[in-house]
DNA sequence: GATACAATTGCACACGTGTGCATTGGTGAT
DNA sequence: ATCACCAATGCACACGTGTGCAATTGTATC
């Protein structure tokens, strides 16, 4: 049998105000009957309904988070950065996956509001603006990370890595490493993937400023999994002259890449030098192991909820969300043995 | 302004009851009115109130789910899986990390305990049979997949993996591939991880089977992570003769030691074969791909589901929840090249 | 047309908690 | 002794929803 407050009340000989206010710590009440109501409750096994108190209180504590896929390795240390945070504030993580489809994305919000969550991160969302009409209908703040379609104007409160700077930063440095032909992997080019066209334009502006022209032919379409990148790199080897270097949209397309060359009797960095994005933890564990350009995902994942949390409690005070808070984080280059100790950089035909 | 069924049934000119009947499609209530309410309803942008509903029903739909860590690839393909069926029965994950203490297991219950979730899945629980005195106090069911202590006695509802099969399995594999000395890299040996325990019984078994003595010296202790089969392997290199075979305890810890085996020029699998646990989604990108033991983690996250789910709808009916409902999943053995197409067995020295 | 009955609706209470206001008892000051 | 005041407590309502029971209306039967 649950017990509740009234039964307290009931053995106690009080009532269920007082009860309420000892177990709060409020100052309307005798330390004596505060203390003894207290060990009465943890004697009778209490714990308090979080629903009802909710229910007057108007807030619940809780914030959900959307992911598209929890096996994603980027997202689950993204939401792992979350739960640190939240915990430390005492806030709950209610968990969706939308498994990339706009329809699911726009449920699990739905869903969550019908829970009166107190905010909602959103990593990666694909109907990001989508938000801003829905925001009063929400009535919660919601933050995205890694906004993946501003067609409809940019959302307000996001996190974002600055992809131009990441793509840059891995096309730069295989440029200094005498790469001339240097191939891209994007991500899933559903929709309007911000982030891979970013992160495209960053490794244009690092060619273009070492005299390379940029070569249509060598940019392909993955789909941010290791099949995706296998595929890239059935479909580089076809043409007729191999690159020297791949920089992918992120570590699973390279790890697939990197795969589907060693089949071929390629030899990585020798014959191909590769470069990831994000830094999975597996990523040092490769062999090679991958060059890759690092988010700091935790911290993303920690700076959202914080953002989450400052919105949360100005919500009662300007009526309009009024400050744009973007954070724009920044990533760093992680030189690893799939990029680096080479000797010839020429190019190769494929299969010798 | 959140609209409530009082809003709605003011602007209808009905009762509130009448609303609530309406939107649940209770029979009671004239077709008529139903659409009407119905469209009045979502023009209001009406969302249900899951708090007070819960209250006053006494079930939250929402399960909680407490992971170590779902930065753990094996942790969150569990949880997509238990999230698949959750979604189909319209139920709700919350997610809590223990962060691999008992203490923190302890304090998550009590949080999802106090937000009278419905059910409770713990993956890996340190505490396992400790829910058992505490079986009325959660008052909720619990579910665990691999406990991880049994110390206090078998705890009826878990879903577990036939390990010692799996060990079985593993060692013989290596054993029919010629080796004979075989290393075992153990899982974290805090307390009482029966899980690694019974792999390692399953690898004796096949040992003797093959008329092999156990060596003790070629069981090391692990963590369970990349970092600890790096030491592992140390320690391993540091024996006068270096086993032809390791079995590990994970496929992150078989990572950690191929890579190290990398660092000192030995190569996998001819100077050393590896096998490892789990069959995360990565370990076919390895290079070499790595024979593993395959676990169903979605199935087993799913079958958890389920089993919390009829749990669920028992408990009104037999207060005593009788029958114990052990689930033994199987897995079984992945070959890939990281065991296979050697010539020769012959112990090596290191730094070759 | 009276009666029985079915269909539809409203009333009132419940779920467990928080809180403004009134009430009570006690204490000190005049 | 009277009054004022403060500390401690209880009363009653609210939060949003579901539901048993009574009330109302409509309909069919005799």
């Amino acid at each position: 049998m649950r017990v509740s407050i009234k039964d307290i009340a009931r053995t106690a000989g009080v009532s269920h105000s007082t009860v309420s206010r000892a177990l709060n710590d409020s100052s309307l009440i005798s330390d004596a009957t505060k203390d003894r109501i207290k060990c009465l409750a943890d004697e009778m096994g209490y714990s308090p309904n979080t629903l009802a108190r909710s229910l007057v209180t108007r807030y619940t504590n809780t914030v959900g988070v959307v992911v598209t896929t929890i096996t994603d390795p980027f997202m689950s240390e993204v939401v792992q950065g979350i739960q640190t945070t939240a915990d430390e504030y005492d806030y709950t993580v209610i968990l969706c996956s939308s498994e990339e489809t706009p329809e699911r994305e726009m449920a699990a919000v739905e869903m969550l509001r019908s829970k009166r969550v107190d905010g909602v991160i959103c990593i990666a969302s694909r109907i990001g603006a989508v938000y801003l009409e829905h925001q009063e209908r929400i009535d919660a703040p919601v933050v995205i990370i890694n906004n993946h379609n501003e067609r409809m104007g940019r959302y307000p409160h996001t996190i974002s890595v600055d992809n131009h700077h990441g793509g840059y930063l891995a096309a730069r440095h295989l440029v200094q490493q005498g790469d001339r032909r240097i191939a891209y992997v994007s991500g899933p080019v559903a929709v309007n993937h911000s982030s891979s066209r970013d992160r495209l334009g960053g490794y244009r502006q690092a060619l273009m400023e070492a005299g390379i022209e940029p070569e249509p032919a060598l940019v392909v379409e993955g789909n941010g999994c290791p099949d995706g990148g296998e595929r890239a790199f059935r479909h580089l080897a076809a043409l007729d002259e191999l690159p020297t270097a791949v920089f992918c949209y992120n570590d699973m397309t390279a790890m697939g890449l990197m795969h589907a060359a060693g089949r071929t009797g390629l030899s990585v960095p020798e014959d191909l030098a590769v470069v990831g994005y994000d830094d999975i933890p597996l990523a040092s564990y490769l062999s090679p192991p991958l060059t890759t350009v690092s988010q700091p995902k935790a911290e993303m994942g920690q700076e959202a909820m914080r953002m989450t949390l400052s919105l949360m409690s100005e919500e009662g005070v300007s009526e309009e969300m009024s400050g744009t808070s973007e954070a724009l984080v920044q990533c760093r280059l992680v030189t690893r043995a799939s990029t680096v100790g080479r000797q010839d950089k020429s190019p190769r035909a494929v299969g010798g």
